[in-house]
DNA sequence: GACGATCACACCCCCAGGGGTGTGGTCGCG
DNA sequence: CGCGACCACACCCCTGGGGGTGTGATCGTC
């Protein structure tokens, strides 16, 4: 469907100034991640972070939307990613890729959809591209497997664990974190006693003062409210 | 078995300096509003707080114990109540006041057990005659009824109802709460349904998140830790 | 006197939550 | 190659949580 990009690859992209990426996801610590990931790299890409409730300096050229704890699947609305006067890219930035699922999303109007497990010079590579025009969908490479950071990963968590757990935190039940998560409840299950025996907790009400206690909140300012705009699900 | 206080009764205390009094809850509104209550009668009582993580400036004579949010009933440890180097008087001061209670507390060691029914003068009076060394039992007056704050007061929750979320937002279970507040589960479960309908929640977990967002949380400097040593429910 | 609010509690019922156990796949490491 | 971790999911089972409805008492207000 679209050509995966070989391991090393480099777009040469004629341009001298960099690339303005906004990070979008409600949680510091993986916008933080995703930053220090890309720091690297800033004569070609510059971030520009949204939603932080101040109105950005400049608009972005792209958005690279983490998928952590927001709503992933069929459902996403990609419009409501595109912001600004000129529309954005908007890059899927997920773990699970599956063909279906970013096909749909590139349908929907997304620019490229990007595994996790890309290593940062084929990150920014894609980006480069993205913003010259290209779509990708790109899975992660095998043998390369560069780990963001996510809340709770220093208290032993995995990403999954870490993200239910985070869902939680924000009041979800088992349903609603399904739905976002576009995992079948019973993987959500499995995930909350793996991740309870890792914490300590034994009950809902504990998980959710422990993922309060470890910043596993979303910004307070992201919480949608009556008046707020942001994508909804169904 | 002991003389309750008619309404308007002053204890004829011959000293010139003010009691010195410990308000004993993890609440901070909850303080706040006994300390408010008893700001008239500075020159009858100084309040001397325990509990904050500071060491005190001068101990105690006498310990008022407001049992919002805190173990209450047959088991409470009242011998951990009386800090200090001079053993302070212990006044549980409660909203429910069984006189079978309220005889095993003063059998446990408390020096009184007073009504939050009582208004402040009466209040007052109660602490000097207790400092004096007399033993009260005083439930409320008909007819009175100067109700201090609580948290979650201002959105319309009674102070029952408060009281359960407060100990929801901190993680028991109904059982759990059963056992510190004294009532039946039945009776939990009704104020929580009468609660959750109050602050528009459906969830426990919202509850939970509701509860951090409105303060209903007892001070973390409060919270019993592995090496803190607190009174404990069996 | 009637009514509403609060406190206290009982009883019935349904289901979400979470415990256990199991399967299958991929991947990194010793 | 074997093992453990992680991801994904299924199925069974029990219980706590919370919805509804009801009772009774006290108290303040109209």
């Amino acid at each position: 469907m679209f050509p995966p990009l070989a391991s090393g690859y480099r777009v040469d992209v004629t341009t001298d100034t960099p690339v303005l990426v906004a990070l979008r996801n409600d949680y510091e610590i993986v916008v933080e991640g995703l930053a220090q990931m890309l720091a690297p790299f800033s004569e070609r890409v510059a971030l520009v972070e949204l939603d932080s409730g101040a109105p950005v300096a400049r608009p972005a050229d792209v958005v690279l939307y983490d998928t952590f704890g927001q709503p992933q699947g069929e459902h996403l609305d990609i419009s409501s990613l595109q912001v600004g006067p000129a529309r954005a890219k908007v890059i899927i930035y997920t773990w699970a890729l599956e063909a279906t699922l970013a096909a749909t999303w590139i349908d929907r109007g997304a620019a490229a959809c990007l595994s996790k497990g890309l290593p940062a010079p084929v990150l920014v590579d894609a980006i480069e591209r993205v913003h010259a025009g290209e779509r990708l969908v790109l899975p992660a490479p095998a043998g390369e497997n560069p780990r963001g950071r996510w809340p709770g990963r220093s208290e032993g968590l995995s990403e999954r664990e870490a993200e239910v757990v985070a869902l939680i935190a924000e009041g979800l039940s088992n349903e609603a974190i399904a739905g976002r998560t576009h995992l079948s409840i019973n993987s959500v299950k499995s995930y909350i006693r793996s991740a309870y025996r890792k914490i300590g907790v034994d009950s809902r009400s504990q998980a959710v003062l422990w993922g309060v206690d470890h910043g596993l909140l979303a910004k307070r300012s992201r919480r949608p409210g009556p008046d707020e705009e942001r994508f909804v699900l169904p």
